[in-house]
Formats: C-alpha cells, sequence, structure tokens
DNA sequence: ACCAACTCTCACCTGTACGTAAGAGTTAGT
DNA sequence: ACTAACTCTTACGTACAGGTGAGAGTTGGT
C-alpha cells in the first residue's frame, strides 16, 4: 500500500477530497515549503522563485538540503504583489518600492515614500477606471447595435455595405467598434 | 530660404504653432502618408507598420516609389485597434476576428460572431472593472492609513514594528497593501 | 535501502508590442 | 541637380512575466 507524500495544502479554490494522510512536518513548524506557498496563493513555484529573483520574497530560512522555507508573511508578500501588479506595477517596480523602504530607517519617512507611490498609482487606476468604462459603454452600444442587426438584416446582405447600412429603425451611425471592424 | 517640405497634421494633442506652409499633395488627393495617419492617431509608424505585418491594417494603394497610402478609414481601423487592445485584446486576437470576418459572407452571420466575441471581452472588462475597483478602495484606505501615520508616529519609531503599529487611533489593523510592503 | 514526491539550479524558450538602427530609395520644393 | 524630410525593408534589441526542461539532490514514509 503506498502512503503518497503528498504536501496537501488547501489552494484557494479546491473541494476536501484528500483524505489529508500525513500532516507535513514543516507546515507543524510554522514554515511552508515553495510549494505550499505556491499552492496557497495561486501561483506557480516558478514565479515564486521569479519573485526572489526580483527581490521582492525571501524565505526565511533554507532545509539543510537548501529547501526554501518561508513564514506565513510571506503569504501576505505574494498577495501584495498580485494586488498591486493588477494595479499596473511592474515587478522591478516593484522591487523600487521596496528598495526604497528598505533604505528608509524611520517608519515615518517610509510612510510617507509608500504613500507617494501609492497615490500617483492610485490616479493610473482611476485613468484606468475611466477608460475601461468607456470601453464597457461602447461594447454595451456595439451589442446592441449588432444584436439589431439580427431583426433588421437579410441574409443576403454582404457585410460591404455594414458601413453605410440605413436597414436599422432611426438608421443609426453604427458605433466605432462596429464600423472599425467593418471598415477598409 | 529653406521652405521645409514638412507633413503638417494636426495630431491629436499639438498647439496651432507651426505656420503651415504647404498643403499635402496625398492630403488633397484625400490618402495619407504613414507618417500622417501615425500623427493623427497617435502612434509610432512602427506601430502602424506591425499592424500591418500581424493583418489589422492594409494601405489602400502606393506611390510609385511604394510609399504606402491611406484612405481615411483607416483612422477608425487604428482607433479600433487601440480600443479594443485597451480592452484586453492581443493583436493577433483581433486578427482572428478580422480573419473570421472576411470569411464570413453574410453580414448577420459577420455581425453575429463580432457580437460573440465582444460578448466576450465585455464580460472580461466587466470583471477587470471589479477588480481595479477593489484596488482603488484598497489604495484610498492604505493612503488613509498611511497619511495618519504623520500624526500618530514618531521619528524614532523604526519600519520594523509597523506591522504591529498600535499608535493609531482605534488601533486598526494596517490595510492589506501597507502590511504587504513592511512584511518580511 | 528504496521510492515517490518534492525541490534545487541553471538555462534556454515563449508571446506581446513595439524601439532602434542601418542602408537605400522617394518626394517635392528650389 | 540638389536637398531636406520622408519612407522603404530588414533585422536585431528591449521589457515583462513567466513556461519548460534537464540533471541532480532532498525528504520522509515503508
Amino acid at each position: 500500500m503506498a502512503t503518497v507524500r503528498r504536501l496537501s495544502v488547501v489552494s484557494e479554490a479546491e473541494l476536501a477530497q484528500e483524505p489529508e494522510v500525513h500532516a507535513l512536518e514543516e507546515e507543524t513548524a510554522g514554515l511552508l515549503q515553495v510549494g505550499q506557498l505556491a499552492k496557497i496563493v495561486g501561483k506557480t513555484v516558478r514565479a515564486i522563485h521569479l519573485y526572489e529573483d526580483l527581490g521582492l520574497l525571501r524565505p526565511a530560512e533554507r532545509s539543510k538540503g537548501r529547501f526554501r522555507l518561508y513564514e506565513k508573511d510571506a503569504i501576505e508578500r505574494v498577495r501584495w504583489i498580485s494586488k498591486l501588479q493588477a494595479a499596473g506595477f511592474s515587478l522591478p517596480e516593484l522591487r523600487e518600492i521596496l528598495k526604497e523602504h528598505e533604505s528608509t530607517p524611520t517608519a515615518k519617512e517610509a510612510a510617507r515614500r509608500l504613500a507617494r507611490a501609492y497615490q500617483a498609482k492610485l490616479r493610473e487606476v482611476e485613468n484606468k477606471l475611466r477608460e475601461l468604462r468607456r470601453i464597457e459603454r461602447e461594447l454595451g452600444a456595439s451589442l446592441a447595435y449588432l444584436e439589431a442587426c439580427e431583426s433588421a438584416c437579410d441574409e443576403h446582405v454582404t457585410s460591404g455595405s455594414c458601413p453605410s447600412c440605413d436597414r436599422h429603425r432611426d438608421r443609426p451611425a453604427p458605433p466605432a467598434l462596429v464600423l472599425g471592424a467593418f471598415a477598409q
């Protein structure tokens, strides 16, 4: 009978299914192997390694055989990376934030600098939000127009005539996202 | 006196400054050179060339010397590319849309297919909007917390104690985006 | 001792969207 | 004809965020 040695860490979206044969030694010591950390935060081992190469994350220690062992705060750190990545920071940019941070002696000054970086990015995020909302509207308008084609158009009509279509009620001009596709 | 031969096309954001020495021959013919097109849509010539390589854009014709000459609808096409890029489409994905489109004989069917692609992307855009709004909130909360440090913190405090800070009124837990930076 | 699962360190590969430069040719005004 | 500005093709380079694989070593249960 092969008792499988399996690092069972509950991933973010996983139904309880494994019989949980053995608790892990590193888990009991409160430390995580790279694969466990990766599973918890939903990243690959490769990604975790990359973050380390870029100076974003360090294992608390290594096992005798040089296995990386992480404290729980590494989970926070990786989630921090993921969120700010989604906010538009590149990994090198995040490294800059951490470096600036580590080289700042007082907490107050560190807070000021972090605030400055976040402030600038908040403005970018707000701009991106405006852009995406505009695109959301345009996609919606295009979908409405395209669904109207279903009843307004005939099977024998070719797409060449779409840019100058007059079959829709009130003859609206096709939205830009429709025109752009049919143009040329 | 050197009368400069300058393709003066008004770029998106440009104050009226050039004396507009000469109107262009191609402009009068209603056709645009690649540099003019690029300036109008705020892209580089290289980008326009790339779009052509990827099958997203074709010049209406070429001059005797093989200069690309574009109709005005190329402007629409490039703007279509830019918007859908911002929506999250890659250039190869846009090529797929156009290919599918060109290979579809009837306008009605083409409309259906375009609608399907837009529908899927609209859902992605909505997800991204949700994510960005969440990040916007988290950045805002972090900024509020960090600004409170300004009055709550002392100069001699080092950043190592930030994760367990108790100097803020009501002793709130630091937001995740603050913790992640100070962790480790 | 043995084995499965896990991890290690290179190191090269992928896709996306261009940037940049070189060397040659074109266009139109003078 | 000369020239400045523009364009052509080709091709290599860049930044980002990992993916993939090789070959070797580690860990812990049986």
